[in-house]
DNA sequence: AAGGAGACGTA
DNA sequence: CGTACGTCTCCTTG
C-alpha cells in the first residue's frame, strides 16, 4: 500500500485527517459543481495546450481530487452529475434554474476530460435520470448512514448543507478549490444561524439566485435565521406568519406560496433509484498508461500525474523498495601496516567507495579525528588519519589522491578542507550527494545525510537495529583495546555507515540525474567548482585589523550622536533600533503622517522616513536616517572584526547548495553583501586588502550580465545590436525606447531605461516600476509598452518562458538547471503570481551563476596551467577577487579577463571590466 | 533558547 | 505590487 505522506514540496494544510472509520468512509463530489468551481479558481488563458484545448478545469478538478484522496483517505468513492434534461423540479417549476447565466463555451469538453480520467482512475460515477447530482449525493448519503459510513460531500452547492449531521460533512470550497471549508454541524450553526436540518427552511425564505428561486423581499440570511430560530421551523413561522410585524413580515405573508415552493424544490430526494449499491463504490485498479496519455494530450507537467498516482498508489507502487533495510556494513580496523593492504585487496578495483570523515572544519581550515571507507559489497575500513604511522599514512594518501579510484564524499568541501590541513590531496571523487541532491531539487531545504537517506533511499539512517553485530573487528598491535564496550568503537561504526549512506546515495542520484540531464552539471561544474571554493576558503583575504578598529571608532562615536540627538528631539529616552518603539514614538507621540501598513503597525522603513522627513519640520526621520546608516555600518565592521582568524585573513565559507536559482552564498562572515554604494560604505571596502608575498588585488567582473543573457535568450536582434556597439547600453536602449540620438539622451532618461531594464528580469509589474522611478503608473506602463514595441523579442521569450515552465513545471537554465516551480498553477493568485516572476528570473539569474562557475573554473585551470602563484580569493556573483603578484599582474590581468569573457559563447559579447589596487576599494573601476 | 518579523546590505 | 541571498535586532513564544 502506498503511504499518505505529502511528496516533497508540496505544501500541506492542516487537515483533521482521521483514520477511516470502521464501516468506511464515503467520499462523494458532485462532479459539475466541482468542476465549475475548478474553471473559475484557475486562469482559463494560463491554462491552455499549444492546440487551443483549454485545460483549467481538468487541473483543478485533478489536483482537488488529489488533495481529498490523500487528505481524508475515503474508503468508498463517487463522482455525482446531472444529466442534462428536465428534472423532476421543472415540473414543479417551469422556471427553475432559468436565466441562469450560460456555461462557459472552455467547460463541457473539460468535464468531458474529467469523466474520463476518473474511468482511468477506476473512480464511479453516478447519475440518474430527472434527478440532479444533489439527489444522487443525498440518496448515497442516506445509504451509507444505513451501513454506519461516514459520508464527505464536496459540492460546491450549498443545498448539501441540509444533509449535515454527525456523520456527514460537506467540504464546501471558498475562493480557491483546495482550501475547502469543513462544514459540520456546528460549523453549520455557526454561519448561518441554524442547525443543518433547517438550512433548507433558511434557503427557501432567503432564495437562491443559482437556481432562479427568489425569496422574501426584504429577507436575508439574517432575518430569516431569527425567525427560524423564534419560531422553530418554516411550517410554524407559517402557520403563525400573521404574527410577525413590519416591512418584512408583509412581505413573508405576500411570499407564502413562493416560499413554500422553494422549500419543496430545494429538498433534495434521499430515495432515488441507482444503479449502483454503496457498498459497491470502492476504487478499482487505475490504468496508468491511459492517464499517462490524457495527461500528454492536456501537456500536463509530471508533477501532476506523480501526485496522482502517489495518492492512489502506483500500480507499479509494489515493488518499491521495502522501507529501511539499514546500511550494513563489516568493518575492519586495520592493524598498523595492514592498512594498504586492506585498500589493495577490497578498494583498489575501480568501483566507487564510498567515504565519510570525523572531525571538524570551517573558515577554510579544519581537522580530522577519523576516516571511513566503504565498499559496495560490504567490507569497510576505519583510521584515524592523525594516528597513521609512515607506512599507513603514505597508502592511504595514495589511495586518497589517485583520480582513477573514484569515490563519493558527503559535503566534500568541508573534509577536503581538512584533509588538505593534514597534507592529503583527494583524488577521483566522482559523487557528492549533497551537490547532486541539489540539482535534483535545487529548492530543498536540507541536503543532510539522514534526510538525504530518507528522501531518496527510503531508509533510516542512524538507528541500526540490534543486531548491528556486523562489525567485525581485526585488531593487532598496541592500540587493541577495542571491543563493543569502547564507545568510540560505535562511532567508528557510525563512520562507516555513513560511507556506505553516501555510496549508496551516490548510485541511486546519479541515476536521477542521468534520467533529467544533470550528470554532466555535477561533473564538470558543481564537483570541480567544490575543489575551486575550497581552496578560495582556504586562502581568505587579509584584512587590515588597525583600520577596521578605526571605522568601528568612528562609526560608533557617530551612532551615539544621532541616538543623543534623537532622545532630545523627542525629549525622552526611547530605543531607536526598536521598529515598535519608533512606531510609537513617530505616529502616537509626534502624530506624523501615517506610512505604509505592515503587520505590525506602520512601516518605519528608509523609504517611509525618507518621505516622513519631506513631509514634516521635525527633525527626526532625518536624524533615524542617519542612525540606521551609522549602526549598519558599525555591525557591519563589527561582525568582521569579529570574523578576522589568526593568520590576519578573513575566511568565508560558500555554500553550494542554498540559492534554489543556483548562485553560491557566503556566510560567516557574508561577503557578498560588503557595502558599496555609499561612499561611507566604500570605505569598509578598503580593510580588505592585499596579503604578504602578493602585490594587488584584482577584480574582474561581468558588465550587465543577466541583460546580456537575456539578448542572448530572446535572441530579439535589436537588443542583440545594442550590446554589439560596445558603448553606453543603458542609453542606446534609452535612445532607442524614446526615438532620439543616443547623445540626446539625458540622466534621467537613462536611469529610467536602466531600472526597467532590470526590472524585466525580475518580473517587475508597471505598479512597482511607477514606484521605484516615483512616476505615475500610466507613464511606467508607456515606458514599458515604449520598450517592447521596439524589442519585441524580449517580451515574447518572457512570455515564453514561463508558459513552457507552467506546462513542464520547472524552468531551465543555459546549462540545463533546473527550477521547480509547481505554484505556477496554484489557483491562489499571489501565490502564482511570485512564481511567474521567479520563472522569468530563474534561468536568467541562473544561466549567469553557470556562467561564472565555469568562468571560475577556467580560471582555476588557467592559473595551474601557467603556474602562477596568484589566486582567486572571492567570489560575488559576477565578481571575481583575485591576489596578484607584482611579476604576474599583466599575465593574470589577461587570462582572467578571456576566461570570464570565454565562459560561454553569447550571441552578444561577454564584457568583463578589470581593476586593480592595493584594497578593494582601489581595484573597483 | 528559538523563531518570527522588520530592516537592510549585496548582485 | 521586483529576483536571489545573510545578518542583525527586537520581541514574542515555549
Amino acid at each position: 500500500m502506498a503511504t499518505t505522506e505529502q511528496t516533497p514540496g508540496q505544501n500541506g494544510t492542516p487537515t483533521a485527517q482521521q483514520p477511516p472509520p470502521e464501516n468506511g468512509r464515503l467520499l462523494l463530489l458532485d462532479g459539475h459543481s466541482m468542476a465549475f468551481r475548478a474553471f473559475f479558481a484557475l486562469p482559463a488563458e494560463k491554462f491552455t495546450t499549444s492546440t487551443g484545448q483549454s485545460t483549467n478545469a481538468v487541473y483543478g478538478f485533478t489536483s482537488m481530487l488529489i488533495k481529498l484522496l490523500r487528505d481524508e483517505s475515503p474508503t468508498h468513492i463517487a463522482v455525482a452529475w446531472d444529466l442534462s434534461g428536465p428534472t423532476f423540479r421543472h415540473e414543479t417549476y417551469a422556471d427553475y434554474k432559468a436565466g441562469r447565466n450560460e456555461t462557459p463555451p472552455e467547460l463541457p469538453s473539460q468535464v468531458e476530460f474529467v469523466q474520463e480520467l476518473l474511468k482511468m482512475v477506476g473512480i464511479a460515477s453516478v447519475s440518474a435520470t430527472g434527478y440532479e447530482a444533489d439527489d444522487v449525493i443525498a440518496t448515497l448519503t442516506a445509504r451509507a448512514r444505513e451501513h454506519g459510513m461516514e459520508t464527505l460531500i464536496a459540492s460546491g452547492d450549498r443545498d448539501a448543507f441540509q444533509l449535515v449531521d454527525d456523520t456527514c460533512t460537506v467540504l464546501y470550497p471558498g475562493r480557491s478549490i483546495s482550501e475547502l471549508t469543513r462544514m459540520t454541524p456546528e460549523a453549520v450553526e455557526t454561519k448561518y444561524g441554524v442547525p443543518p436540518e433547517r438550512y433548507r427552511d433558511l434557503a427557501a425564505l432567503v432564495g437562491e439566485k443559482a437556481d432562479n428561486l427568489p425569496g422574501v423581499p426584504g429577507v436575508g440570511p439574517k432575518t430569516a435565521a431569527k425567525w427560524i430560530a423564534k419560531y422553530g421551523s418554516l411550517d410554524d413561522l407559517v402557520a403563525r406568519a400573521d404574527e410577525l410585524t413590519g416591512k418584512a413580515g408583509q412581505n413573508l405573508r405576500e411570499h407564502l406560496d413562493q416560499v413554500l415552493r422553494n422549500q419543496q424544490l430545494n429538498r433534495l430526494d434521499p430515495d432515488i433509484e441507482l444503479e449502483r449499491p454503496v457498498d459497491g463504490l470502492t476504487r478499482v485498479q487505475a490504468d496508468r498508461s491511459a492517464v499517462d496519455g490524457l495527461f500528454d494530450n492536456l501537456e500536463f507537467a509530471s508533477t501532476l500525474r506523480d501526485r496522482l498516482f502517489a495518492v492512489l498508489g502506483d500500480p507499479r507502487g509494489d515493488d518499491a523498495p521495502a522501507e529501511d533495510e539499514g546500511f550494513t556494513v563489516e568493518l575492519t580496523v586495520p592493524a598498523p601496516g595492514e592498512l594498504g593492504s586492506w585498500l589493495r585487496a577490497n578498494a583498489a578495483d575501480g568501483a566507487r567507495c564510498g567515504a565519510a570523515f570525523a572531525g571538524t572544519w570551517g573558515a577554510g581550515a579544519g581537522t580530522l579525528t577519523g576516516i571511513a571507507i566503504a565498499t559496495a559489497q560490504g567490507p569497510a575500513l576505519w583510521a584515524d588519519p592523525a594516528e597513521l604511522g609512515a607506512e599507513d599514512a603514505s597508502a592511504l594518501a595514495a589511495w586518497l589522491a589517485d583520480p582513477e579510484l573514484p569515490k563519493a564524499l558527503h559535503e566534500a568541501k568541508g573534509p577536503l578542507l581538512a584533509l588538505w590541513a593534514h597534507g592529503f590531496e583527494l583524488g577521483g571523487l566522482t559523487s557528492d550527494p549533497a551537490l547532486a541532491a541539489y540539482l535534483v531539487q535545487p529548492g530543498g531545504r536540507k541536503f543532510d545525510l539522514a534526510d538525504l537517506c530518507r528522501r531518496f533511499l527510503n531508509r533510516e539512517l542512524g538507528e541500526q537495529q540490534g543486531d548491528s553485530g556486523q562489525l567485525s573487528l581485526d585488531i593487532g598491535g598496541a592500540g587493541g583495546d577495542e571491543g563493543e564496550s569502547d564507545p568510540r568503537a560505535a562511532e567508528r561504526r557510525e563512520l562507516a555507515t555513513y560511507a556506505r549512506a553516501t555510496l549508496d546515495l551516490a548510485a541511486g542520484l546519479d541515476a536521477d540525474l542521468d534520467k533529467r540531464g544533470g550528470a554532466a552539471l555535477l561533473r564538470d561544474v558543481e564537483l570541480p567548482l567544490l575543489r575551486v571554493l575550497a581552496r578560495m576558503e582556504c586562502a581568505g583575504i587579509a584584512a587590515d585589523r588597525a583600520y577596521l578598529d578605526s571605522l568601528e571608532q568612528e562609526f560608533a562615536a557617530a551612532v551615539r550622536e544621532a541616538v543623543d540627538e534623537a532622545h532630545r528631539a523627542v525629549g525622552r529616552e526611547f530605543n531607536l533600533g526598536s521598529p515598535k518603539q519608533l512606531q510609537q514614538v513617530l505616529f502616537d507621540e509626534l502624530d506624523l503622517p501615517k506610512t505604509k501598513k505592515i503587520k505590525t503597525g506602520y512601516t518605519t522603513d528608509a523609504d517611509a522616513l525618507t518621505w516622513l522627513a519631506g513631509r514634516t519640520d521635525h527633525p527626526l526621520p532625518g536624524i533615524l536616517l542617519r542612525h540606521r546608516d551609522q549602526t549598519r555600518l558599525r555591525t557591519t565592521v563589527e561582525g568582521l572584526i569579529k570574523t578576522v582568524a589568526d593568520d590576519g585573513r578573513i575566511h568565508t565559507t560558500y555554500n553550494q547548495t542554498v540559492a534554489a536559482t543556483g548562485r553560491l552564498s557566503s556566510v560567516e562572515p557574508n561577503l557578498q553583501n560588503i557595502p558599496v554604494r555609499t561612499e561611507a560604505g566604500r570605505r569598509i571596502r578598503r580593510a580588505f586588502v592585499v596579503g604578504a608575498g602578493y602585490h594587488d588585488l584584482l577584480t574582474a567582473d561581468y558588465s550587465q550580465i543577466e541583460l546580456r543573457i537575456m539578448a542572448h535568450l530572446s535572441a530579439d536582434e535589436a537588443l542583440i545590436e545594442a550590446f554589439q556597439t560596445g558603448r553606453d547600453f543603458h542609453a542606446e536602449i534609452a535612445a532607442r525606447v524614446f526615438g532620439v540620438g543616443v547623445d540626446e539622451v539625458d540622466d534621467q532618461a537613462r536611469a529610467r531605461i536602466k531600472a526597467m531594464n532590470y526590472g524585466l528580469a525580475y518580473g517587475l509589474s508597471e505598479y512597482g516600476l511607477s514606484q521605484q522611478l516615483g512616476i505615475a503608473p500610466k507613464e511606467a506602463k508607456s515606458l514599458v509598452d515604449d520598450f517592447f514595441v521596439q524589442f519585441g523579442g524580449v517580451r515574447d521569450y518572457l512570455h515564453a518562458v514561463v508558459e513552457r515552465a507552467r506546462r513542464d513545471g520547472y524552468t531551465e537554465t543555459m546549462l540545463g538547471r533546473r527550477r521547480y516551480l509547481p505554484d505556477l498553477t496554484s489557483d491562489n493568485r499571489q501565490r502564482r503570481d511570485m512564481a511567474e516572476r521567479m520563472a522569468l528570473n530563474a534561468p536568467i539569474q541562473g544561466s549567469a551563476a553557470d556562467i561564472i562557475k565555469v568562468a571560475m573554473l577556467d580560471v582555476q585551470a588557467g592559473l595551474a596551467e601557467g603556474g602562477y602563484r596568484s589566486r582567486v580569493l572571492l567570489q560575488v556573483h559576477d565578481e571575481l577577487v583575485l591576489e596578484v603578484t607584482e611579476d604576474e599582474l599583466g599575465a593574470v590581468r589577461k587570462l582572467v579577463s578571456e576566461k570570464m569573457s570565454g565562459a560561454y559563447d553569447l550571441r552578444v559579447p561577454l564584457a568583463v571590466s578589470v581593476g586593480v589596487g592595493r584594497d578593494w576599494h582601489d581595484a573597483a573601476h
